[in-house]
DNA sequence: AGACATCGTTAGCATAGCTAACGATCCTGC
DNA sequence: GCAGGATCGTTAGCTATGCTAACGATGTCT
């Protein structure tokens, strides 16, 4: 009956990540607003900042968006300064997204106030605690992919 | 040095666990697509069906929102037919939301194809990879714990 | 050259989050 | 017992995010 004990287990692994998931973003969105910016663009604009300078197309796919959704995301983040859009010389239809030097400067104090809510947390882990989170997060990280690649 | 390398550890989870979360939820997303219900009406269902009869603040205090927006999220599920309104006798200020049937049948259908997705994800861990990944997920629920006792 | 494909945008819709303001009800102090 | 303040849920109105459909501009292929 091994199957049907895992079975049960993906059963209250997934309700447990769900949950987790869903109140992990909840909190960090509290610090995340003294970015000014909301989840979406702060992630959209961490992609931009450290995968260099990007097509809307691929933004919109690696943050498991529609077009006109990061049309919309760029734009916000286009008019507070944070980005530019910038032509393609060879294909056109292209708009390359890139990270202006304001951009980076927003990311990076949004990044040290994350870290200093998550710090109180992790301090009081011990270093195998601590480990095995990380492994944990990379087994999540790897869990993701796999649901992705076979969609 | 310990603390400055713990504090470079904090970061890096920070991101990691932040990015896993907001790819969790688009993915899962797409499943609950087929209860009819987002995500937002689908955990405030949960907590309809699992935690009895409850009031609307109870229920906005739960999810984490306000009551504005836990009044159109339950008059939502409520034209849904899957949870009903009731006064309260001894409080008449206070509605209480019940689930009907139809609101408990919907969330149990929503449940299978939840673990039907991550049963083709979680089949390929071996028995290592999923206990890392419980012992992962139990310490992202108390790290959360914790951070909201500080907050 | 013409037909088709691809990229980004626009338009229009639904949902979710917020604050402010309100009516109804409850509780308290006098 | 009643006047004033507190609490509960709702309504109104704003912004942001997500979608599909449709379109113009550009690229590609035959």
């Amino acid at each position: 009956m091994k199957s049907r004990k895992r079975e049960r287990d993906a059963l209250a692994l997934a309700e447990q990540l769900h949950s987790a998931a869903i109140h992990l973003l909840r909190h960090l969105r509290t610090v995340d607003d003294a970015t000014g910016l909301s989840a979406p663009r702060l992630s959209a604009l961490s992609v931009v900042v450290f995968g260099g300078p990007v097509t809307l197309g691929e933004l919109a796919r690696a943050e498991q968006v529609r077009p006109p959704t990061m049309t919309r995301i760029v734009t916000g983040l286009e008019k507070g300064g944070l980005v530019r859009r910038e032509g393609d010389e060879r294909d056109k239809r292209l708009t390359r997204i890139r990270a202006t030097t304001k951009g980076q400067k927003v990311l990076m104090a949004g990044r040290s106030r994350r870290v200093e809510l998550l710090a109180g947390a992790v301090e009081k882990l011990d270093s195998t605690a601590l480990a095995d989170l990380e492994r944990g997060a990379q087994l999540l990280r790897e869990l993701i992919d796999s649901m992705r690649r076979e969609k």
